[in-house]
DNA sequence: CGTTTTTGACCAGCGC
DNA sequence: GCGCTGGTCAAAAACG
């Protein structure tokens, strides 16, 4: 049991690692590669950046406002954090357009491949975060790819099981899913995903029905109207995440775990998590480990949020626990996982850290406002699946592309710039870098807000605090920055709702 | 004190 | 009808 779990933060970490250690296969190919992106360049990079709108919120209620309440929650709206990084759908299905989409943004489906392989991260190959294929096929992609499949594909084809098969998406995954400013540039669109999805996309099945109806489904099956997401993550090898060792992903909502039951088909067992930013959040994910691929995480979110993004994480108190083997190592050192998100309002608390970091690892797929951020995590490629069940697709494809591919590409600019020149360290310990996530990750959305992205400046190179990528720290530095700012935000309070 | 994690048990759906 | 599997609940423990 112990090994199976891992931590969120461990799952952004992984991305991290992988990226730049080496973990999985996959991703720790191009982890290598990684500190070849020098922040310099991501400065550079013509992209424009992406921002996002003022509030979460209304973010969110833009992308709505094309498209119905399943839920008919007010928030329903809502994305996951992570989704809105990787421009995937709510849960529910719904696409939602991006919000800003720069002039720059790649529209084409080319573009969205390119957007969808972005790596936000990490990959040090690409200097500027945007990835293309072949980048892909490189193991550094990881976080570039978020596939995002459709229930219309057959689930059967992908056994539920390797809804990750290739590393890389889930990294991409986890980059997206993971920090939760993080944005994954990840998203794909549906048709890419579709299209790779067979090798390298990460399948999800969770589309199974079989999931879905399990258990006591009276809620399971409530939520099967919902719609289901998946994401793949890289998981991080968990390593040590936490004294469970699994590892999740965090997005800007707070999730708390609520079960944990080790699957038939696979070694790992299954987390099973619920939105604790407040109380009547149905939101619930459930965070397992590929079977295929033990490095990648499969993150399924069910249900919508009913609330608006968290402006500040709960979790305080108990989160702890996870850690204490990432935390001690990661968490305090650096902060955890916040660094990744955006400096600025970072002010995650350390307690921060820890929910930062599991939700990281989970939320993978969330990843919320921040994930505006981009500060995608640096996980490599994220492979996101919807799956709606018995919502029809909801998503056009035209619109997933290019929202997608807008974000994705801007995404990426931004993405890029976030990034600094990628885990410069690969040395350092990713823990550190977690560490700063879970700072970041704290105030995604302050970050996310307050740093407005200047992707542009390169001076902001400088300074990191402006990189949303700094919130990743990949360098560490970032720490300080967050640090500063972390401080402040979320951290204390664990429940903004 | 508050929150979360962990773990065992219960319940429900599905397949045989 | 039985067994298996999966999801959720609840109690205990731990952490900040």
């Amino acid at each position: 049991m112990e090994n199976y779990q891992g931590d969120l933060t461990d799952i952004i970490r992984a991305g991290g690692r992988q990226i730049g250690s080496n973990n999985s296969a996959s991703v720790s190919a191009s982890s290598s590669s990684a500190s070849v992106v020098s922040a310099s360049d991501h400065l550079n990079n013509p992209l424009p950046t992406w921002q996002f709108p003022s509030d979460p919120l209304s973010f969110c209620s833009s992308i709505d406002d094309n498209r119905e309440n399943l839920f008919g929650d007010p928030f329903s709206n809502t994305r996951d954090p992570l989704l809105h990084e990787l421009n995937i759908p709510n849960s529910s299905g719904y696409y939602a357009p991006p919000p800003l989409p720069p002039a720059d943004r790649v529209v084409d489906h080319e573009a969205a491949t390119a957007a969808s392989n972005i790596n936000i991260g990490r990959c040090h190959h690409h200097q500027r975060g945007l990835f293309h294929e072949d980048e892909l096929k490189s193991p550094c992609n990881i976080f570039s790819r978020i596939q995002i499949s459709p229930s219309s594909q057959s689930p059967k084809q992908q056994p539920a099981v390797s809804p990750c098969e290739s590393p890389v998406i889930a990294a991409a995954a986890a980059a997206a899913a993971s920090p939760r400013g993080i944005k994954a540039p990840v998203v794909v669109a549906s048709d890419m995903i579709n299209a790779n999805s067979t090798s390298k996309s990460c399948l999800v099945d969770n589309t199974g029905p079989a999931q879905i109806s399990s258990p006591r489904n009276l809620g399971i099956k409530r939520r099967k109207s919902q719609a289901k997401k998946v994401v793949c993550i890289p998981a991080p090898a968990a390593a040590n995440s936490r004294s469970s060792g699994e590892v999740v992903p965090s997005d800007l909502w707070a999730w708390r775990k609520y079960g944990q039951k080790p699957i038939k088909g696979s070694p790992y067992p299954r987390g099973y998590y619920r939105c604790s930013s407040s109380k009547g959040c149905s939101a619930r994910k459930q965070v397992e480990r590929s079977r295929t691929d033990p490095n990648m995480l499969v993150i399924t979110y069910t249900s919508e949020h009913n609330h608006p993004w968290p402006t500040q994480r709960n979790a305080l108190a108990g989160s702890t626990r996870s850690q204490p083997s990432k935390a001690n190592a990661a968490a305090k050192g650096s902060v955890s996982p916040s660094s990744h998100q955006p400096p600025q309002n970072t002010t995650t608390n350390n307690s921060n850290t820890k929910e930062n970091v599991k939700d990281s690892s989970n939320d993978t797929t969330t990843l919320s406002p921040s994930n505006n951020n981009f500060n995608a995590a640096p996980s490599s490629s994220t492979s996101v699946k919807e799956e709606i069940e018995e919502i029809e697709k909801p998503i056009d494809d035209d619109q997933m592309e290019g929202a997608d591919l807008d974000e994705f590409s801007e995404g990426f600019s931004n993405s890029n710039e976030i990034y600094k020149p990628a885990l410069p360290d690969s040395n350092q310990s990713h823990e550190d870098f977690f560490a700063d996530l879970g700072e970041i990750e704290a105030d995604p959305l302050n970050l996310l807000f307050s740093q407005g992205f200047s992707t542009g400046d390169h001076e902001n190179k400088g300074t990191r605090v402006l990189d949303p990528f700094n919130i990743f720290d990949w360098s560490g530095d970032n720490n300080n920055n967050n640090s500063s700012s972390s401080n402040t935000s979320f951290g204390e309070t664990k429940r903004g709702l």
